[in-house]
DNA sequence: AAATATCGTGCATAAACGTGCAAAGTCAAG
DNA sequence: CTTGACTTTGCACGTTTATGCACGATATTT
């Protein structure tokens, strides 16, 4: 292995796990700690880590990994799941739909939260690893390619394990006749056993989804017990459903 | 051969793996080291790529992507998940386990191989994705932090839905006498039951694996089918398991 | 405070390096 | 075809670099 084939490789594990261990890379390149110290110390002479004992650690550590984690969603989502994420109390057993909304509740869960969330998204199990004291439970099956979440008959009969406190699910429709609707046979069927075992339903309901009609049905109104919306579609959205028993949660503004 | 082939040549050899080896490409083409350095330097003169003690690598940027793909495993570990994703026949049902260097068989497999692989890490099964015509199990449970892959009874539980052709399993200790082992108590379950319910067990063994014990047993050596280690553990691996039944797989020198 | 792990430096060794040079090869003008 | 200028290649040699080990120093843990 060349010399800056090893630098990288040092700075790679840096930028994905947060930090070096000498000892750790020198087993696994089979290489002396020696060497691996003296490329550390030479790439903190560059500023491009911290050197600290036992290994290195990012020189900025706060925002390299802040800039990955908010690229992909949009504001809206973003704020959604910021809002959901409050809702989330200590104690609770939570089950956090797939998702891109449901992965920024996921993401913005309080760092040292203590509570079970249950999920059938990998995606949304990951990004939960960073927080230390939760308790995470993935429900298992058929993984789906479209919506990054485990489907079908065995990811259901898996679900009658759990009876959460509350649900967190995202939904494509929300018509005030039509209830609560997706494009995926597969996926409303989970919704809805998820909801059926669920002591509160809460739906992530970013603002093309109101109105909106799909395919399957997930469930009626009755059994939502809440929507959170983004702050700009709070009217179009009280509008829609003020008379629906179902609490609206709005998102502070973008 | 004209210098300007060979200049092409030493080029191609750095688009395609990334780096160049001066006494390797000498060797290859027979040619003396001293040619090549030659020729390196005046390549590297011209921004060409970056020269390097004992060879070249690219010029900084440009292959991002690239880096975050290979850079993370060792390169050992990067021959052996190779290997491994070899031995998947099309069709086949297969386990593969958590850990770098079962990520690295994912991400080694075929790309449009049909088969279904079984996993209990939420990590293997997002690296899957890519590969459009795998269908994807997960198993489900609780997730463990430290290897990210699911583990306890309900996962041992779940995992009786499943009778794979064949396993792929990391462990942290190989030993003659002793078997094979692993850190957690857990995670050894797990492997037990897998390796119970697989028509043939094989395990990735890097090399500081071998000759050691840890403290929780998964299994015996007839159990295990296969080992697959990298070319430069050959030798310590037959000098250690000869005499066991299973069949020793040799990765390509990385 | 003692024990342990990690660190940095100096040193030895082997590999890789660059340079000068000569042999072999190439090419064009004579 | 011959000659001489020029290029390419490999070798010899002294130099530099990379690496691992030893050892005393320093940091961390108990």
């Amino acid at each position: 292995m060349l010399g800056d084939e090893r630098k990288a490789y040092l700075l790679a594990i840096l930028r994905d796990t947060g930090r070096v261990v000498a000892k750790d890379v020198s087993r696994d390149l089979q290489l002396s700690e020696d060497t691996i110290r003296r490329d550390l110390r030479e790439l903190a002479k560059d500023g491009r880590l911290k050197r600290v004992h036992g290994g290195a650690v990012p020189v900025a550590s706060a925002n390299a990994p802040f800039a990955h984690r908010t690229t992909l969603a949009s504001p809206e989502k973003i704020a959604i799941g910021k809002r959901a994420a409050r809702m989330v109390e200590p104690g609770q057993v939570v089950f956090v739909d797939g998702g891109t909304t449901a992965l920024q509740l996921a993401r913005h869960l309080p760092s040292n939260l203590e509570a079970t969330i249950i999920t059938h998204s990998p995606n949304v199990a990951m990004e939960l690893l960073v927080h230390e004291r939760l308790a995470i439970e993935i429900v298992g099956g058929r993984l789906f390619r479209h919506s990054i979440v485990t489907s079908g008959a065995a990811t259901i009969a898996w679900l009658d394990r759990y009876r959460p406190d509350i649900c967190f699910l995202g939904a494509t429709g929300l018509h005030p006749a039509e209830g609560i609707t997706t494009g995926d046979s597969e996926e409303a069927e989970v919704k809805r056993a998820v909801i059926a075992r669920s002591g509160a339903a809460i739906i992530l309901a970013s603002s093309e989804k109101l109105g909106a009609v799909s395919s399957f049905e997930i469930a009626q109104w009755p059994d939502i017990d809440g929507l959170v919306v983004s702050a700009a579609a709070f009217e179009k959205a009280r509008n829609l459903f003020s008379h629906q028993q179902c609490e609206l949660h709005v998102a502070a503004a973008g």
